[in-house]
DNA sequence: AACCACTATATAACTATTTATATAAATGTC
DNA sequence: GACATTTATATAAATAGTTATATAGTGGTT
Protein backbone atom coordinates (compact mmCIF):
# COMPACT_ATOMS: atom_id res chain seq x y z
CA UNK A 1 0.00 0.00 0.00
CA UNK A 2 1.19 3.45 -0.87
CA UNK A 3 0.12 5.49 2.01
CA UNK A 4 1.50 3.31 4.28
CA UNK A 5 5.04 3.89 2.45
CA UNK A 6 4.48 7.07 2.02
CA UNK A 7 3.77 7.36 6.19
CA UNK A 8 6.79 5.82 6.66
CA UNK A 9 8.75 8.22 4.24
CA UNK A 10 7.43 11.66 6.18
CA UNK A 11 7.78 9.48 9.97
CA UNK A 12 11.59 9.87 9.50
CA UNK A 13 10.53 13.06 11.10
CA UNK A 14 8.79 13.06 13.99
CA UNK A 15 5.24 13.96 13.71
CA UNK A 16 1.60 13.44 14.53
CA UNK A 17 -1.78 12.17 12.31
CA UNK A 18 -2.25 15.63 12.47
CA UNK A 19 1.00 17.27 11.66
CA UNK A 20 1.22 14.45 8.18
CA UNK A 21 -2.66 15.31 7.55
CA UNK A 22 -1.04 19.06 7.21
CA UNK A 23 1.80 17.79 5.27
CA UNK A 24 -0.73 15.89 3.07
CA UNK A 25 -2.44 19.25 2.08
CA UNK A 26 0.17 21.42 2.04
CA UNK A 27 2.61 18.95 -0.35
CA UNK A 28 1.69 15.89 -0.86
CA UNK A 29 -1.58 16.40 -2.33
CA UNK A 30 -0.58 16.69 -6.08
CA UNK A 31 0.42 13.69 -6.58
CA UNK A 32 -1.45 11.42 -3.10
CA UNK A 33 -4.11 12.67 -0.82
CA UNK A 34 -5.11 11.41 2.21
CA UNK A 35 -7.39 11.64 4.86
CA UNK A 36 -6.95 11.86 8.44
CA UNK A 37 -9.65 9.04 8.76
CA UNK A 38 -7.20 6.82 7.07
CA UNK A 39 -4.22 8.23 8.46
CA UNK A 40 -5.11 7.25 12.03
CA UNK A 41 -5.74 3.55 11.58
CA UNK A 42 -2.50 3.35 9.25
CA UNK A 43 -0.02 4.72 12.14
CA UNK A 44 -1.78 2.59 14.45
CA UNK A 45 -1.12 -0.50 11.76
CA UNK A 46 2.57 0.64 11.23
CA UNK A 47 3.27 0.78 14.95
CA UNK A 48 1.63 -3.25 15.62
CA UNK A 49 3.97 -3.87 12.57
CA UNK A 50 6.96 -2.55 14.21
CA UNK A 51 7.84 -0.13 11.18
CA UNK A 52 6.88 2.86 13.50
CA UNK A 53 7.08 3.68 17.03
CA UNK A 54 4.86 6.47 18.85
CA UNK A 55 5.44 8.21 22.49
CA UNK A 56 3.22 10.37 23.81
CA UNK A 57 3.59 14.37 24.10
CA UNK A 58 1.85 17.27 25.42
CA UNK A 59 -0.05 19.83 23.44
CA UNK A 60 0.03 23.46 24.73
CA UNK A 61 -3.80 23.88 23.36
CA UNK A 62 -5.83 21.10 22.78
CA UNK A 63 -5.59 17.12 24.08
CA UNK A 64 -2.17 15.19 24.07
CA UNK A 65 -0.43 14.11 20.60
CA UNK A 66 0.44 10.83 19.76
CA UNK A 67 3.80 11.36 17.80
CA UNK A 68 5.44 8.94 15.47
CA UNK A 69 8.39 8.00 13.86
CA UNK A 70 10.04 5.33 11.30
CA UNK A 71 12.07 2.69 13.22
CA UNK A 72 14.63 0.81 11.41
CA UNK A 73 12.57 -2.26 10.51
CA UNK A 74 10.46 0.95 8.89
CA UNK A 75 13.31 2.44 6.98
CA UNK A 76 13.96 -0.97 5.63
CA UNK A 77 10.27 -1.32 4.36
CA UNK A 78 10.57 1.86 2.72
CA UNK A 79 13.81 1.12 1.14
CA UNK A 80 12.36 -2.23 -0.10
CA UNK A 81 9.60 -0.37 -1.64
CA UNK A 82 10.90 2.20 -3.84
CA UNK A 83 14.31 -0.40 -4.59
CA UNK A 84 11.90 -2.69 -6.60
CA UNK A 85 10.70 -0.25 -9.07
CA UNK A 86 8.65 2.00 -10.33
CA UNK A 87 4.73 1.36 -9.03
CA UNK A 88 2.57 2.10 -12.25
CA UNK A 89 -0.48 1.42 -13.98
CA UNK A 90 -3.08 1.27 -11.97
CA UNK A 91 -3.94 5.38 -12.86
CA UNK A 92 -7.08 6.13 -12.99
CA UNK A 93 -8.37 9.34 -14.84
CA UNK A 94 -11.81 9.49 -14.54
CA UNK A 95 -11.90 13.18 -16.69
CA UNK A 96 -10.18 10.74 -19.81
CA UNK A 97 -13.41 8.70 -19.35
CA UNK A 98 -15.46 11.54 -19.65
CA UNK A 99 -13.68 12.75 -22.99
CA UNK A 100 -14.26 9.20 -24.20
CA UNK A 101 -17.99 9.54 -23.61
CA UNK A 102 -19.07 12.76 -24.35
CA UNK A 103 -20.08 11.98 -28.22
CA UNK A 104 -23.20 11.26 -25.94
CA UNK A 105 -24.12 15.04 -25.42
CA UNK A 106 -24.47 15.48 -29.18
CA UNK A 107 -23.48 19.12 -28.24
CA UNK A 108 -19.62 20.56 -29.11
CA UNK A 109 -20.83 23.72 -27.36
CA UNK A 110 -20.54 21.03 -23.79
CA UNK A 111 -17.03 19.60 -24.86
CA UNK A 112 -16.04 22.73 -25.50
CA UNK A 113 -16.80 24.13 -21.98
CA UNK A 114 -15.94 21.31 -20.56
CA UNK A 115 -12.12 21.54 -22.00
CA UNK A 116 -12.47 25.22 -21.23
CA UNK A 117 -12.80 24.04 -17.25
CA UNK A 118 -10.35 21.54 -17.27
CA UNK A 119 -7.97 23.57 -19.23
CA UNK A 120 -8.13 26.34 -16.47
CA UNK A 121 -7.56 23.78 -13.65
CA UNK A 122 -4.40 22.29 -15.47
CA UNK A 123 -3.06 25.32 -15.60
CA UNK A 124 -3.56 26.56 -12.17
CA UNK A 125 -1.64 23.85 -10.63
CA UNK A 126 0.95 23.87 -13.40
CA UNK A 127 1.33 28.02 -12.19
CA UNK A 128 1.28 27.21 -9.01
CA UNK A 129 4.40 24.56 -9.65
CA UNK A 130 6.07 27.29 -11.73
CA UNK A 131 5.96 29.59 -8.92
CA UNK A 132 7.66 27.41 -6.44
CA UNK A 133 10.30 27.00 -8.90
CA UNK A 134 10.63 30.72 -9.34
CA UNK A 135 10.43 30.76 -5.77
CA UNK A 136 13.23 28.07 -5.11
CA UNK A 137 15.45 29.46 -7.55
CA UNK A 138 15.65 32.61 -5.91
CA UNK A 139 15.83 31.14 -2.21
CA UNK A 140 18.72 29.16 -2.63
CA UNK A 141 22.29 29.09 -4.12
CA UNK A 142 22.32 25.41 -4.44
CA UNK A 143 19.46 25.10 -7.35
CA UNK A 144 18.97 23.09 -9.27
CA UNK A 145 21.62 20.55 -9.38
CA UNK A 146 23.51 20.96 -6.25
CA UNK A 147 20.46 20.88 -4.21
CA UNK A 148 21.29 18.37 -1.11
CA UNK A 149 19.71 14.49 -1.22
CA UNK A 150 16.30 15.18 -0.37
CA UNK A 151 15.73 18.30 -2.21
CA UNK A 152 17.15 17.25 -5.14
CA UNK A 153 14.70 14.44 -5.16
CA UNK A 154 11.38 16.59 -4.37
CA UNK A 155 12.41 18.39 -7.12
CA UNK A 156 12.38 16.06 -9.70
CA UNK A 157 9.11 15.38 -8.61
CA UNK A 158 8.33 19.18 -9.13
CA UNK A 159 9.59 18.90 -12.82
CA UNK A 160 7.44 15.89 -13.15
CA UNK A 161 4.67 17.69 -12.16
CA UNK A 162 5.15 20.91 -14.75
CA UNK A 163 6.37 18.96 -17.86
CA UNK A 164 3.43 16.10 -17.57
CA UNK A 165 0.57 19.28 -16.29
CA UNK A 166 2.35 21.41 -19.75
CA UNK A 167 1.54 18.48 -21.70
CA UNK A 168 -1.84 18.16 -20.43
CA UNK A 169 -2.42 22.36 -21.14
CA UNK A 170 -1.30 21.20 -24.24
CA UNK A 171 -3.41 18.78 -25.44
CA UNK A 172 -6.36 21.02 -24.03
CA UNK A 173 -5.65 23.85 -26.28
CA UNK A 174 -5.28 21.71 -29.29
CA UNK A 175 -8.86 19.96 -28.42
CA UNK A 176 -10.55 23.79 -27.69
CA UNK A 177 -8.69 24.83 -31.17
CA UNK A 178 -10.26 21.41 -32.82
CA UNK A 179 -13.61 21.73 -31.77
CA UNK A 180 -13.70 25.43 -32.49
CA UNK A 181 -12.82 24.81 -36.32
CA UNK A 182 -15.53 22.00 -35.73
CA UNK A 183 -18.47 24.06 -34.54
CA UNK A 184 -17.25 26.44 -37.64
CA UNK A 185 -17.43 24.02 -40.22
CA UNK A 186 -21.01 22.53 -38.67
CA UNK A 187 -22.15 26.13 -38.34
CA UNK A 188 -21.39 27.21 -42.32
CA UNK A 189 -22.37 23.98 -43.90
CA UNK A 190 -25.97 24.10 -41.88
CA UNK A 191 -28.70 23.02 -43.07
CA UNK A 192 -26.75 20.66 -45.77
CA UNK A 193 -24.44 19.18 -42.28
CA UNK A 194 -21.69 17.47 -43.60
CA UNK A 195 -21.59 13.97 -43.65
CA UNK A 196 -18.83 12.98 -42.14
CA UNK A 197 -19.96 14.69 -38.72
CA UNK A 198 -23.68 14.29 -38.32
CA UNK A 199 -25.01 11.40 -36.76
CA UNK A 200 -27.61 9.44 -38.58
CA UNK A 201 -30.01 9.05 -36.04
CA UNK A 202 -28.87 10.66 -32.37
CA UNK A 203 -30.95 7.83 -30.80
CA UNK A 204 -28.69 4.90 -31.92
CA UNK A 205 -26.07 3.51 -29.96
CA UNK A 206 -22.65 4.83 -30.99
CA UNK A 207 -20.51 2.27 -32.69
CA UNK A 208 -16.84 3.24 -31.52
CA UNK A 209 -15.34 1.68 -34.73
CA UNK A 210 -11.86 2.85 -33.77
CA UNK A 211 -10.88 0.78 -31.09
CA UNK A 212 -7.73 2.87 -29.11
CA UNK A 213 -5.99 -0.65 -30.03
CA UNK A 214 -5.33 -1.37 -33.39
CA UNK A 215 -6.10 -5.23 -34.17
CA UNK A 216 -4.50 -7.86 -32.88
CA UNK A 217 -1.80 -9.27 -35.86
CA UNK A 218 -1.91 -13.08 -35.08
CA UNK A 219 0.63 -14.08 -37.39
CA UNK A 220 3.49 -11.62 -35.02
CA UNK A 221 3.04 -14.30 -32.18
CA UNK A 222 6.46 -15.56 -31.95
CA UNK A 223 7.00 -19.39 -32.42
CA UNK A 224 10.61 -20.47 -32.78
CA UNK A 225 10.77 -23.68 -30.23
CA UNK A 226 12.68 -26.07 -32.07
CA UNK B 1 -18.63 6.59 -8.99
CA UNK B 2 -16.95 6.81 -12.48
CA UNK B 3 -16.59 2.64 -13.32
CA UNK B 4 -21.01 3.23 -12.99
CA UNK B 5 -21.09 5.78 -15.75
CA UNK B 6 -18.55 4.16 -18.01
CA UNK B 7 -20.66 0.77 -18.07
CA UNK B 8 -23.69 3.17 -18.87
CA UNK B 9 -21.48 4.56 -21.62
CA UNK B 10 -19.96 0.95 -23.30
CA UNK B 11 -23.31 -0.23 -22.59
CA UNK B 12 -25.25 2.11 -25.47
CA UNK B 13 -24.12 -1.11 -27.44
CA UNK B 14 -25.86 -4.02 -25.58
CA UNK B 15 -23.05 -6.10 -24.02
CA UNK B 16 -22.21 -8.80 -21.31
CA UNK B 17 -20.11 -8.72 -18.22
CA UNK B 18 -17.47 -11.12 -19.99
CA UNK B 19 -17.39 -8.66 -23.37
CA UNK B 20 -17.39 -5.64 -20.78
CA UNK B 21 -14.48 -6.94 -19.19
CA UNK B 22 -12.17 -7.74 -22.71
CA UNK B 23 -13.73 -4.01 -24.16
CA UNK B 24 -11.90 -2.81 -20.53
CA UNK B 25 -8.75 -4.67 -21.35
CA UNK B 26 -8.37 -3.30 -25.52
CA UNK B 27 -9.78 -0.02 -24.57
CA UNK B 28 -10.47 1.17 -21.70
CA UNK B 29 -7.33 0.05 -19.50
CA UNK B 30 -5.47 3.29 -20.33
CA UNK B 31 -7.36 5.64 -18.44
CA UNK B 32 -9.47 3.30 -16.03
CA UNK B 33 -9.18 -0.29 -15.41
CA UNK B 34 -11.94 -3.18 -13.63
CA UNK B 35 -12.08 -6.32 -12.42
CA UNK B 36 -14.81 -9.06 -13.45
CA UNK B 37 -15.67 -9.35 -9.72
CA UNK B 38 -16.09 -5.20 -9.94
CA UNK B 39 -18.11 -5.43 -13.03
CA UNK B 40 -20.66 -8.10 -12.15
CA UNK B 41 -21.48 -6.88 -9.26
CA UNK B 42 -22.34 -3.45 -10.42
CA UNK B 43 -24.08 -4.23 -13.19
CA UNK B 44 -26.77 -5.70 -11.31
CA UNK B 45 -26.94 -2.37 -9.23
CA UNK B 46 -26.87 -0.54 -12.35
CA UNK B 47 -29.95 -2.84 -13.36
CA UNK B 48 -31.78 -2.42 -9.67
CA UNK B 49 -31.26 1.38 -9.98
CA UNK B 50 -33.37 1.07 -13.71
CA UNK B 51 -30.42 2.53 -15.89
CA UNK B 52 -29.82 -0.93 -18.05
CA UNK B 53 -31.96 -3.90 -18.51
CA UNK B 54 -31.10 -6.95 -18.98
CA UNK B 55 -32.17 -10.14 -21.37
CA UNK B 56 -30.66 -13.55 -21.05
CA UNK B 57 -29.05 -14.60 -24.11
CA UNK B 58 -27.51 -18.27 -25.06
CA UNK B 59 -23.92 -18.70 -25.98
CA UNK B 60 -22.66 -21.06 -28.58
CA UNK B 61 -19.71 -22.45 -26.00
CA UNK B 62 -20.46 -22.01 -22.58
CA UNK B 63 -22.93 -21.23 -20.28
CA UNK B 64 -25.72 -18.84 -20.97
CA UNK B 65 -25.27 -14.80 -21.55
CA UNK B 66 -26.74 -11.69 -19.26
CA UNK B 67 -26.51 -9.52 -22.26
CA UNK B 68 -27.09 -5.67 -20.88
CA UNK B 69 -28.20 -2.58 -22.29
CA UNK B 70 -28.47 1.38 -21.02
CA UNK B 71 -32.17 2.64 -20.62
CA UNK B 72 -33.01 5.90 -21.01
CA UNK B 73 -33.19 6.94 -17.55
CA UNK B 74 -29.26 5.49 -17.75
CA UNK B 75 -28.48 7.40 -20.48
CA UNK B 76 -29.93 10.39 -18.65
CA UNK B 77 -27.64 9.80 -15.97
CA UNK B 78 -24.43 9.53 -18.06
CA UNK B 79 -25.11 12.69 -19.57
CA UNK B 80 -25.65 13.98 -16.28
CA UNK B 81 -22.33 13.09 -15.09
CA UNK B 82 -20.93 14.73 -18.01
CA UNK B 83 -22.78 17.81 -18.07
CA UNK B 84 -21.55 18.46 -14.84
CA UNK B 85 -18.06 18.84 -15.67
CA UNK B 86 -14.87 17.35 -15.41
CA UNK B 87 -13.76 15.11 -12.25
CA UNK B 88 -10.41 16.23 -11.73
CA UNK B 89 -8.27 16.05 -8.43
CA UNK B 90 -8.75 12.63 -7.05
CA UNK B 91 -5.69 11.18 -9.28
CA UNK B 92 -2.92 8.78 -7.60
CA UNK B 93 0.60 8.77 -8.67
CA UNK B 94 2.89 6.42 -6.80
CA UNK B 95 5.70 6.69 -8.42
CA UNK B 96 5.58 10.30 -7.82
CA UNK B 97 5.59 9.60 -4.19
CA UNK B 98 8.48 7.19 -4.77
CA UNK B 99 10.60 9.77 -6.60
CA UNK B 100 9.79 11.68 -3.92
CA UNK B 101 11.00 9.77 -0.88
CA UNK B 102 13.75 8.13 -3.43
CA UNK B 103 16.43 10.36 -1.31
CA UNK B 104 16.47 7.33 1.57
CA UNK B 105 18.24 5.07 -1.00
CA UNK B 106 20.96 7.27 -0.78
CA UNK B 107 22.38 5.95 -4.04
CA UNK B 108 21.56 7.41 -7.32
CA UNK B 109 22.66 4.87 -9.33
CA UNK B 110 19.53 2.81 -7.90
CA UNK B 111 17.82 6.67 -8.63
CA UNK B 112 18.90 6.49 -12.17
CA UNK B 113 17.83 2.85 -12.77
CA UNK B 114 14.16 3.40 -11.63
CA UNK B 115 14.42 6.74 -13.93
CA UNK B 116 15.02 4.57 -16.82
CA UNK B 117 12.56 1.86 -16.23
CA UNK B 118 10.00 4.46 -15.60
CA UNK B 119 10.63 5.92 -19.12
CA UNK B 120 10.72 2.99 -20.62
CA UNK B 121 7.18 2.25 -19.56
CA UNK B 122 6.00 5.57 -20.58
CA UNK B 123 7.57 5.16 -23.92
CA UNK B 124 6.48 2.02 -24.31
CA UNK B 125 2.96 3.42 -23.96
CA UNK B 126 3.39 6.19 -26.14
CA UNK B 127 4.67 4.20 -28.95
CA UNK B 128 1.64 1.81 -28.65
CA UNK B 129 -0.54 5.06 -29.08
CA UNK B 130 1.10 6.88 -31.79
CA UNK B 131 0.92 3.34 -33.83
CA UNK B 132 -2.86 3.06 -33.31
CA UNK B 133 -2.72 7.04 -34.89
CA UNK B 134 -0.67 5.73 -37.37
CA UNK B 135 -3.19 3.29 -38.15
CA UNK B 136 -5.89 5.32 -38.00
CA UNK B 137 -4.52 7.91 -39.92
CA UNK B 138 -4.43 4.83 -42.78
CA UNK B 139 -7.36 3.48 -42.24
CA UNK B 140 -10.12 6.19 -42.15
CA UNK B 141 -9.55 9.30 -44.99
CA UNK B 142 -12.15 11.21 -42.38
CA UNK B 143 -9.17 11.60 -40.30
CA UNK B 144 -8.88 13.26 -37.84
CA UNK B 145 -11.50 16.43 -38.03
CA UNK B 146 -13.72 14.68 -40.27
CA UNK B 147 -14.57 12.09 -37.73
CA UNK B 148 -17.80 11.28 -36.66
CA UNK B 149 -19.22 12.43 -33.72
CA UNK B 150 -17.87 9.15 -31.22
CA UNK B 151 -15.02 8.39 -32.98
CA UNK B 152 -13.70 12.47 -32.86
CA UNK B 153 -14.07 12.16 -29.09
CA UNK B 154 -12.34 9.24 -28.56
CA UNK B 155 -9.84 10.73 -31.12
CA UNK B 156 -9.44 13.89 -28.57
CA UNK B 157 -8.79 11.14 -26.05
CA UNK B 158 -6.33 9.58 -27.80
CA UNK B 159 -4.47 12.99 -28.07
CA UNK B 160 -4.18 13.38 -24.73
CA UNK B 161 -2.79 10.30 -23.54
CA UNK B 162 -0.14 11.62 -26.26
CA UNK B 163 1.04 14.66 -24.93
CA UNK B 164 0.94 13.90 -21.79
CA UNK B 165 3.17 11.07 -22.11
CA UNK B 166 4.93 12.56 -24.31
CA UNK B 167 5.59 15.00 -21.07
CA UNK B 168 6.21 12.51 -18.84
CA UNK B 169 9.24 10.49 -21.08
CA UNK B 170 10.75 14.59 -21.72
CA UNK B 171 10.68 14.66 -17.84
CA UNK B 172 12.42 11.69 -17.64
CA UNK B 173 14.92 12.14 -20.17
CA UNK B 174 15.90 15.06 -18.36
CA UNK B 175 16.06 13.71 -15.36
CA UNK B 176 18.28 10.70 -16.11
CA UNK B 177 20.45 13.69 -18.36
CA UNK B 178 20.46 15.59 -14.36
CA UNK B 179 21.37 12.15 -12.55
CA UNK B 180 23.95 11.26 -14.77
CA UNK B 181 25.79 14.56 -14.37
CA UNK B 182 25.36 14.62 -10.92
CA UNK B 183 26.83 11.26 -10.81
CA UNK B 184 29.50 12.59 -12.53
CA UNK B 185 30.50 15.61 -10.30
CA UNK B 186 30.43 13.33 -7.44
CA UNK B 187 32.81 10.66 -8.69
CA UNK B 188 35.19 13.32 -10.34
CA UNK B 189 35.20 15.39 -6.79
CA UNK B 190 35.56 12.36 -4.82
CA UNK B 191 36.90 11.96 -1.66
CA UNK B 192 36.90 15.60 -1.08
CA UNK B 193 33.06 15.29 -1.78
CA UNK B 194 30.94 18.92 -2.67
CA UNK B 195 29.48 19.77 0.56
CA UNK B 196 25.98 20.74 -0.91
CA UNK B 197 25.36 17.12 -2.20
CA UNK B 198 26.76 15.06 0.49
CA UNK B 199 24.84 13.99 3.31
CA UNK B 200 26.69 15.46 6.33
CA UNK B 201 25.20 12.09 8.43
CA UNK B 202 23.16 9.57 6.42
CA UNK B 203 21.09 8.18 9.07
CA UNK B 204 19.95 11.54 10.08
CA UNK B 205 15.87 12.24 9.47
CA UNK B 206 16.08 14.02 5.96
CA UNK B 207 14.36 17.47 6.28
CA UNK B 208 12.62 18.43 3.45
CA UNK B 209 13.13 22.19 3.84
CA UNK B 210 11.72 23.02 0.45
CA UNK B 211 7.79 22.63 0.54
CA UNK B 212 6.29 21.70 -3.16
CA UNK B 213 4.18 25.25 -2.06
CA UNK B 214 5.77 28.21 -1.14
CA UNK B 215 5.16 29.50 3.04
CA UNK B 216 1.61 31.29 2.48
CA UNK B 217 1.68 35.53 2.10
CA UNK B 218 -1.18 36.11 5.07
CA UNK B 219 -0.77 39.58 3.66
CA UNK B 220 -2.13 38.69 0.66
CA UNK B 221 -5.68 37.40 1.80
CA UNK B 222 -8.07 39.95 0.28
CA UNK B 223 -9.85 41.83 3.47
CA UNK B 224 -12.07 44.47 1.33
CA UNK B 225 -15.38 44.60 3.33
CA UNK B 226 -16.75 47.86 4.40
C1' DA C 1 -10.24 -40.59 -20.77
C1' DA C 2 -7.56 -36.84 -19.04
C1' DC C 3 -6.39 -32.41 -19.61
C1' DC C 4 -6.32 -27.72 -21.16
C1' DA C 5 -8.16 -23.40 -23.00
C1' DC C 6 -11.92 -20.49 -23.52
C1' DT C 7 -16.54 -18.68 -22.48
C1' DA C 8 -19.43 -17.21 -18.76
C1' DT C 9 -21.28 -15.90 -14.13
C1' DA C 10 -20.83 -15.48 -9.23
C1' DT C 11 -19.23 -14.69 -4.55
C1' DA C 12 -16.26 -14.41 -0.36
C1' DA C 13 -12.63 -12.19 1.87
C1' DC C 14 -9.81 -8.68 2.03
C1' DT C 15 -7.88 -4.05 1.35
C1' DA C 16 -8.39 0.86 0.48
C1' DT C 17 -10.77 5.11 0.76
C1' DT C 18 -14.51 8.61 1.75
C1' DT C 19 -18.00 10.78 4.44
C1' DA C 20 -19.89 11.72 8.59
C1' DT C 21 -19.79 12.07 13.35
C1' DA C 22 -18.14 12.17 18.30
C1' DT C 23 -15.17 13.75 21.76
C1' DA C 24 -12.33 17.03 24.22
C1' DA C 25 -9.22 20.78 25.51
C1' DA C 26 -7.64 25.45 24.70
C1' DT C 27 -8.11 30.16 22.82
C1' DG C 28 -10.40 34.07 21.10
C1' DT C 29 -14.53 36.94 20.32
C1' DC C 30 -19.16 39.00 20.60
C1' DG D 1 -21.43 33.27 29.16
C1' DA D 2 -22.29 31.62 24.52
C1' DC D 3 -20.19 30.56 20.43
C1' DA D 4 -16.79 29.76 16.90
C1' DT D 5 -12.08 28.23 15.78
C1' DT D 6 -8.13 25.48 16.18
C1' DT D 7 -5.71 21.52 17.89
C1' DA D 8 -6.10 16.66 18.43
C1' DT D 9 -7.68 11.68 18.24
C1' DA D 10 -11.05 8.26 17.14
C1' DT D 11 -14.59 5.38 14.99
C1' DA D 12 -18.77 3.93 12.28
C1' DA D 13 -20.78 3.32 7.97
C1' DA D 14 -20.60 3.34 3.37
C1' DT D 15 -18.34 2.92 -1.02
C1' DA D 16 -14.75 1.25 -4.14
C1' DG D 17 -11.63 -2.03 -5.65
C1' DT D 18 -8.49 -6.48 -5.58
C1' DT D 19 -7.43 -11.27 -5.05
C1' DA D 20 -8.83 -15.72 -4.82
C1' DT D 21 -11.93 -19.20 -5.64
C1' DA D 22 -16.06 -21.90 -7.31
C1' DT D 23 -18.96 -23.46 -10.86
C1' DA D 24 -20.12 -25.10 -15.45
C1' DG D 25 -20.42 -25.90 -20.42
C1' DT D 26 -17.91 -26.49 -24.88
C1' DG D 27 -14.22 -27.74 -27.91
C1' DG D 28 -9.71 -29.28 -28.90
C1' DT D 29 -5.48 -31.97 -27.84
C1' DT D 30 -2.80 -35.85 -25.94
Amino acid sequence: MSLEHILLGLLRQPASGYDLKKVFDERIDYFWAAELSQIYPTLKRLEKRGWARCCQAVSSRGPGRRVYETTTAGRRALRDWLAKGPEIGDERFAYLAQIYLMDELGDLKQTLRFFTVLRDDFNRKLEALRRLERYWVEADPHYPDELPPPDFHVHLTLRMGILSLGGHVRSCDESIRRLRARMDREKHTRPGVSKSTRRKNPHAPPRHKLALRPPDRKSQTPRARP
